[in-house]
Parts: structure tokens; sequence; C-alpha cells
DNA sequence: CAAGAAATTGATATAATATATCGTTCGGTA
DNA sequence: TACCGAACGATATATTATATCAATTTCTTG
């Protein structure tokens, strides 16, 4: 395969649009993905990847228990663990980990590894793919001898919006 | 400044070396570094220091716990806690956020934003300092209207040593 | 449909990580 | 010595995550 040194460069969230639409785009997806592979898409993994999708922003794992159920009849704890473990191993949630936190992937494919993006002041989440990155790890393992397994890229700081009052 | 495509690997730490100069090396850094920032190398923070340095490798915050005061007079976990905060903050401890674990640095400067490299078999860490890695993460930016302001790279894997037995 | 196997969820308890608060001690300085 | 601020001790609590086992639901097969 080619090795290019462009990145492709996901979207990221805009300030004024349709959560509504994410959601739903997210949703059918896990769907079409569930179905094709033979998975069960409950109403509780489900209820978790809305929470998530409507947020558009990290949650922490309390923070989604406290949006499931309506109060009564909520889950304990271990629920919500399973169903991001779920959500996570088909790549329709990340975590970030340097906040403990889980956001809804916003992305249709991955092809590479990722880099996440999360704003300090509103905790919104981009996503971006760069292929220079990863070969650029590749050739630094090889330096140190090293075989990586997984790459973790998290960059905090400040979107636009944010930055624009 | 001229922006080059090489990066600068620091050494992943040899199976056989000797710990002892290592930890001495380090502790003497923050020694003098205290000494030039009119801070308080304290006997707590030496300790945790110390305890880091020896283990070159990730600990938990309640692992050092455990090593510190020899059984009796332990310290609470605020006490550890504020101190790998007082090394953080000199750059003498990083925090590897995937795995909630701290590890004492084993580089003379901090040129650049580094990435941090954890074997999973044995837990030994290694930095590099890849100014490619750095200058992407900045054209990236540019293209998401997003200013950094950290920049967190963890790979995890096998190091050579855990590959060849 | 009935019975059994497998996956999912509920319930309870607990582990692991991290912070808040406040009074005391320690170090340097006037 | 008296003072001030940094550091520490003590206690409690918050936050994040997992272990275990029983109950329920779903799927498979006869
Ligand atoms: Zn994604
Ligand atoms: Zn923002
Ligand atoms: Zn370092
Ligand atoms: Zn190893």
């Amino acid at each position: 395969m080619a090795v290019t040194t462009t990145a492709q460069v996901a979207p990221f969230p805009k300030s004024g649009h349709d959560h509504a639409r994410c959601r739903d785009w997210m949703i059918k997806r896990a769907e079409s993905l569930c179905l094709d592979q033979g998975l069960r898409f409950t109403p509780q993994r489900r209820e978790v990847l809305e929470i998530l999708s409507t947020a558009h922003q990290c949650l922490g794992a309390y923070d989604i228990l406290e949006r499931m159920g309506h109060r009564d009849r909520r889950p304990p704890p271990a629920a919500v663990y399973r169903s991001l473990d779920f959500l996570m191993e088909l790549n329709l949630v990340h975590r970030m980990t340097s906040r403990n936190a889980f956001f809804a992937c916003t992305r249709a494919e991955h092809a590479a590894p990722i880099q996440f993006w999360i704003c300090r002041h509103c905790g919104v989440v981009g996503e971006s793919e760069s292929t220079l990155i990863t070969d650029e790890v590749a050739r630094l393992a090889g330096e140190l001898a090293f075989r990586p397994e997984t790459i973790n890229v998290e960059i905090e700081g400040a979107c636009q919006t944010c930055r624009t009052p």
C-alpha cells in the first residue's frame, strides 16, 4: 500500500448543527452494523448511544447513567459499562482516557487509527485520521524496537466556537 | 525555527541497565531543579520520586503509597497526589492517562511535546520526542480551527525485551 | 410449541482512583 | 521570638470501575 503524507480530516462539529440529525444517523449506522454482524442492538445499548450521540460530547459513565431510565428504573453502573464495552467494540463509541469519559463516533469508517480533539470549554469532541501520524509512530516504533498495539492521541484545547464569542 | 522531518528518539530503557544509576541521576536533577527555582524538595517528594525512578515503570498512586513509609507511618492518599502534582509540574513525573498511572521522566530536557511508549507485559515506559508528530498536530489544528493546549500521545504494545525471550 | 443453551440484564457489593476540608507542623524571615 | 505561608496529617467523601450471582430474555433445536 502506498504511504501518503496527507491526512484526512474529519469535520469538527459545527456550533449550530442539528444534533437530532447526527443522532439519527448514528443510530441507523449502529442498527445496520449489528444486523450485519448478527449482534443485538438492545434498548439499553440504544439508549446509551442515543444519549452520547445527542450530547455530542464527552460524558462520564455516571453522567450517562443519570440520563437513563427517566429517574425511576435506573440501571446499575455495571449496565452502562457493559453497553459502553459493546459499543466500543464496534467503534461506535470511543473512550477519552485523559478524562475517563466516552463519546459517540462521528465517522462512517475507521480506515486508520484516529486522533481525538476535545474542547476544554464546551467538551465537544472531534476526530481526525492522519496517516502521517500513524506512519511516524510506525517509524519510531522501528527505532525503538517496539511493537505498537494501540495508539492513543488526545489533543485538548479550544475549539473555534469557544474562541470567537 | 527550521522544521525538520526527523525525530529525536529517546532510548528505551535497556533490560539489564542499572536502575540505581537512573534513580540517582533523576534525584540529582530534581535537587538542582528545585534549588534553581527556590522550591522545596521535601523528604516526601523525594521518596515518591525515588520510588518511581527505581521502579522505572508506571505505578498507580496507591502502588506508590504501599511502598512509602515502611508499613507504619504511611501517609494518606492525598499526600501522594500532592507530591505527584508537584513533580508533574516540574516535568519530573508524567501521567499515563490510559492507565491512571505515573512514571518518572527520563529526559534531561523537554524541548517539545513527547510521546509515551508503554509495554503491556513489563510496564516499562519509554519516551520519544518527534517534532514531526508535533508539526502534524499543528497542521491539523489549523484545518480544524482548533487551538491545541495539551497533546497526549500514548502507544501501548510490546517492548523488545518482552518479545525476545 | 417445549426444552435447553446462550446472551443479556438486575441486584448487590466492593474495588480502585481521586479530591475536599481543616487543623497542625515546619521553614524561612522580620 | 513572633509571624507568615508552605507543607503535611487526619478524616471524610467523591468518582470511576469491576466482581459475582441470580433472574430474565432471546435464540436454537427437536
Ligand atoms: Zn470514531
Ligand atoms: Zn468549545
Ligand atoms: Zn519526560
Ligand atoms: Zn516489556
